[in-house]
DNA sequence: CGCGTTTACGTCGTTCGTAACGATA
DNA sequence: TATCGTTACGAACGACGTAAACGCG
């Protein structure tokens, strides 16, 4: 058994049982592959693929322990090479997220120049997706870090360290009947009204729902998204309320859009930034972490990473405490 | 970087830093040892050790690092290789277990005879402690299982599977003044009286402390021993009252000694079979579970060993019951 | 001078890629 | 016939052991 053949193995796992392109990923020859396949098989002594004529046809029971416990070995090899790339202080690397529409296109662009501005060699890889795909490629191991949002408790169990909390925003086109509203928005404005809103509100255990739920307030969603710009445009085109989170709202969307504050409305949520525990973090990593919630200590991040984690994390300051500040800072610039 | 070279590497480590001693532990040369040392090194870039002259010094606070995470690999690879000894039937193989003296004398000699036979090629390696010791042993991976027994909740972070609940026995020479009683005992006879106990009873958190506490009885231990037998004969030889586990005591005790049930002055303690949930059990390891505890479900430990635990484990039977069957077996053969 | 490590060198085994072959749909 | 896996072979590399040199107490 050797580290070469369990990377081969999963890389076939990986790629569907076709030893061909799984050739490809880890940058060999294909005869290669199915030799030192070959080779584990006879050295554990029995399939770890069920065959059908020459054609790998399914993973055994078998072989899907092996697969599992060789993901962790890999795991544990790439752990070992970032620590020494840490130390040497390697500044190139590659650096994978997985996180929702909203966070990718309002919060992560200005840390992420920033991150590439100090480490211009690593590369970042942004997956956006719906709010329940997030955690399960996250936990797949598909990602180095997630960057959620839940109105409790943090999610999953990885390392979850608070970023900031935001709260929802409701927005009407100028011209709108609750544009000119002189009194506080209830949600019994909305009852019946068309929302436009994020696809994951339309799940039964959505705060979004919830809320409505606790007011007994029955929401009509006449359009979802996962994207906060496409829900802007469809409140623009008059197709209904949108809610949304306010990072997505710029000053410039207050031209033509009348922005109602949530926050009594709706419970706070809390974003979150999860990491896996049982991965070493790349100093880049680190910086990416302080970049985005600039009032974390370091320190406790390390801590944390080590196995100390703080009984309670600081209450993360609000969104709009952060993009304030920014704003300071860039006119001061 | 190679599983030799890691394998290298914490023979190294567990050698105290000796190259040559580590290289006789892995059967291979001195120069192989030092030669791979080397190479890794200069992959990751860095010392793993400090070196005094050509000396290995200390693990540098990196290398620990990276010896830690070598653990973790080499013990998935050990697994990946125990999965593939049993799945081909394999018979022969390393088993040890780490325990207090009284189950490794008094409990497991008859399991251990039958596992023996059934598979003569496995070679049992008992390590008997304190009850302090026991579980470090085992959390530092030293041992393959532990049996331990608390009066309360299961040790340590390991899969705990209850094996069966004991009592505790007072024993005094026959001639001895508790000997004649017509009363029950009380823990008040014991007050002020020389006792000879187990060592792990003089720790103010042992359930025998607690008990005598509670009756605001002080105890006085005129001689302490983790061993048994050696509990039995100080009691013989007139150096106190003792007080022991029942599984400690036979028939043949009986003759010179008057043994007095335990279970109302102390509370019931429960002996664990402790696994680490890191590591594949070889089929003769779950055997020897079995063999213990036949009350068990073989079913029920694959499961937990999959990770499905059961909520609550069954409430184990009593020692006693135990062994009336064992006789009644052994009378019927 | 013994103990332990490193360096040097030759041998052997292994891996890897190219190329040809075989099976399957 | 195209796709995918296996077998065959030769070249290159790497691991390992022996032997000798070096440093240190």
């Amino acid at each position: 058994m050797t580290l070469t053949q369990l990377r081969y193995l999963v890389a076939i796992s990986d790629s569907g049982l076709n030893i061909t392109q799984a050739a490809e990923q880890v940058h060999a020859t294909q005869p290669g592959l199915s030799k030192q396949l070959k080779q584990l098989e006879d050295e554990l002594g029995f399939q770890l693929f069920s065959r059908k004529g020459k054609s790998l046809a399914a993973i055994t029971p078998a072989g899907q322990q092996v697969i599992d416990r060789a993901r962790i070995i890999l795991a544990e090899a790439r752990n070992i090479r970032a620590l020494a790339a840490n130390l040497r202080g390697d500044d190139k690397g590659e650096l994978s997220i997985t996180t929702t529409h909203t966070q990718a296109r309002f919060v992560l662009p200005s840390a992420i120049a920033q991150l590439k501005q100090r480490y211009p060699a690593v590369n970042v890889h942004l997956k956006a997706h719906g709010d329940a795909q997030v955690m399960g490629l996250f936990e797949r191991g598909q990602a180095d870090l997630a960057i959620i949002s839940t109105t409790g408790t943090p999610p999953g169990d990885g390392l979850a360290v608070p970023l900031f909390r935001w709260r929802r925003a409701v927005i009407v086109p100028q011209g709108h009947a609750l544009a000119s509203l002189k009194r506080a928005l209830k949600l019994a404005d909305l009852d019946g009204q068309p929302l436009v809103s994020y696809e994951s509100s339309l799940r039964p255990e959505s705060s979004l729902r919830r809320a409505f739920a606790a007011a007994g307030v029955v929401p009509r969603f006449s359009c979802t998204s996962r994207d906060a710009d496409l829900i802007k445009t469809y409140v623009r085109a008059g197709l209904g309320i949108g809610i949304l989170a306010e990072m997505a709202l710029s000053a410039d969307d207050e031209r033509d859009l009348r922005v109602i504050d949530g926050g009594v409305l709706f419970p706070e949520c809390t974003t979150w930034l999860v990491l896996r525990r049982d991965r070493v973090l790349r100093a880049y990593t680190a910086t990416l972490a302080e970049l985005i919630a600039p009032q974390l200590d370091p320190r406790d991040l390390q801590r944390a990473l080590a196995g100390e984690e703080p009984a309670a994390w600081p209450t993360p300051p609000l969104w709009s405490e952060i993009e304030k500040k920014a704003k300071r800072a860039a006119r001061a610039a």
